[in-house]
DNA sequence: CTCAATATCCGTACGATGTACGAGAATAGA
DNA sequence: TCTATTCTCGTACATCGTACGGATATTGAG
C-alpha cells in the first residue's frame, strides 16, 4: 500500500503490485480501496474515453483528493494496468470448453471481441505491454486449457494466444474507429469527397475501381468471422 | 497554410490538409516548410519515441518558435498524420509485383514489418484512425494492384489490406514491447520471478506447464512468418 | 495513558504540455 | 507609399502527472 519501497526505473515491480496483500498493522486505515478506485477509472474510461482518465477526475469520482490515489497505485501507468486486469475479470474462465479446440479458440476470440467493444479503450490500453494481473492470468489459463488438445509446446501455445489477442485488438480498434468516423456525417462526407478526388486524378486506377464497385456492405462482424476462421483453421498441431 | 478556415470539430478536413497546394500570393514568405517540420518530428520520434514529440521540441529541432508550427499544421494530431504519411513514402510502390498474389502480399507484409521496426512508433500512431495521405494512398494503390489477380471485389480488397496492416501492426507492437522488456534485465527478472510464483500456486497448471517446457526459442521473425503464411494462404478468391 | 512509529489523506506547488491570443515583421499588389 | 495579407513567436492559460510535507488517524511499546 505504501509508496515506500518503489521498484526500479521503468514500470512497477509486479510482485509488489499483484502479490502483496497483508495490510500494514500500523498507521491510518485506508478510506478507499484499490478496487473502488480502479472501478471508478474503468467507469470513466467506458463513459468518456481513455483520455478522460486523469488522476483528478478519477479521484473526484471516488470522492477522494487527487493525491490520495497514490496510496493505492504508484503512478498512472500502474492504474492503467489495474484497469486492464479489472475488466479482464468479466471474461469467463471455466466450464466453457467443448474439447474441439478450434471451436473453443474461436469462441474465446469472440468473447474477447465483445469484451473490447464493451470497453472501447481496451485495444489502446493493451497496445503497450503490461504485466498480466490475476484476472488476465486466469483467462490465459483458460485459453491454454483450450489449446491443450493441440499438443503444441508451451511457448507455441503462448504465442498463439498472444497473436490471437493482438489480432482481435487490431480488428476491434479498426472497427471502433470506423464506427466513430461514420457517426460524424460531416467528417465522413469530407473524407468521401477527398477519396473521390484522389480516385479521379488518374494515378490511382486500382483505388478508383475499388471505390466504384458496389459490393455488399461487409459488416464488421462478418469480416471478423472470416479472418478469424482463416487464422484458426490454418493452425497446425505439429 | 493559414490557420484561417479551420474545419469542423473532430480532426481536420482532408481536402484542406492534402489537396491545397497553391501558395498565397500575398503575405510573408514561410521560413520553414511542412516537409522540414514533419521530418524533424519523425527524427525525434525515431530517436526518442512518440512521447518525446512535443510541439516545443519539434520546433526547437527546426529552429522555430513553438507557435510557428501552427502555420503548417492546425494541431498536434494533424502533425501525427503528416508523420505517418511522411514515412509511408519510404515504402515501394512500383515494379515489385510478380503476379503471384500470395507471394506479393507476403512481400508487402514483410516490407510493412521492416518499416514499422524502423519506426517503432508507427504501430501506436496507426492505432487511431487517420485519413490516408498521398504516400499512404500510393502504397494502398500498390497493394490493390497486388490483389488484382484475386478477382475480389473492391470492398473485399480494401478489407484484406486493412486487416493485413492491422495484423502486422499488432505483431510488431508486441515484438517491440518484448524486445524493450528484455533490454531491462531487472524488469525481466522480476517478471520471471512473478510468473514463476503464480505458476507455483497450484491454480494455474496449464501456465505452469507452458512455462516449464523448454521448447525452441521462437524468434519473432519465425513467428511472424508462420502467422503471415496462415493468414494469406487461407485467403480465398471467391 | 502516553507517546513514538507508521500509514493514509490531501492542499499546495512545480514543471511540462497543447494551444489561444495578439503584437510585430515581412511581402505583394494598388 | 499604403494596405491587405500572411507568417513568426513571446506570453499566457488551463490541464496534466506528481513531488513534497503537514495534518490526521491508527497501533504497539513503555
Amino acid at each position: 500500500m505504501s509508496r515506500a519501497g518503489g521498484a526500479g526505473a521503468p514500470g512497477v515491480d509486479p510482485e509488489q503490485l499483484w502479490l502483496s496483500s497483508a495490510r500494514p498493522r500500523r498507521g491510518r486505515k485506508p478510506a478507499y480501496s484499490r478496487e473502488a478506485i480502479t472501478a471508478a477509472a474503468v467507469a470513466l474510461a467506458d463513459a468518456e474515453g481513455l483520455e478522460a482518465v486523469t488522476m483528478r477526475k478519477v479521484a473526484a469520482r471516488v470522492g477522494a483528493g487527487a493525491m490520495s490515489l497514490y496510496s493505492y497505485a504508484p503512478d498512472k501507468e500502474t492504474l492503467l494496468e489495474l484497469m486492464v486486469d479489472h475488466v479482464s475479470g468479466e471474461l469467463p474462465t471455466t466450464n466453457t470448453l467443448t474439447g474441439d479446440w478450434r471451436a473453443d479458440l474461436k469462441a474465446i476470440a469472440r468473447l474477447q471481441r465483445a469484451h473490447m467493444l464493451r470497453h472501447p479503450w481496451l485495444p489502446a490500453a493493451l497496445a503497450t505491454r503490461r504485466v498480466p494481473g490475476p484476472n488476465t492470468l486466469a483467462f490465459l489459463e483458460h485459453a491454454l486449457a483450450a489449446l491443450r488438445p493441440t499438443g503444441l509446446d508451451g511457448a507455441a501455445k503462448l504465442e498463439v494466444f498472444a497473436q490471437l489477442t493482438a489480432f482481435v485488438a487490431g480488428h476491434v480498434a479498426h472497427e471502433i474507429a470506423r464506427t466513430a468516423a461514420s457517426q460524424s456525417p460531416d467528417r465522413a462526407a469530407a473524407e468521401a469527397r477527398y477519396l473521390a478526388a484522389v480516385a479521379a486524378d488518374g494515378r490511382h486506377p486500382e483505388l478508383a475501381e475499388a471505390l466504384a464497385a458496389p459490393g455488399r456492405p461487409l459488416t464488421p462482424e462478418a469480416t471478423f468471422t472470416r479472418f478469424l476462421n482463416r487464422l484458426i483453421d490454418g493452425l497446425d498441431t505439429d
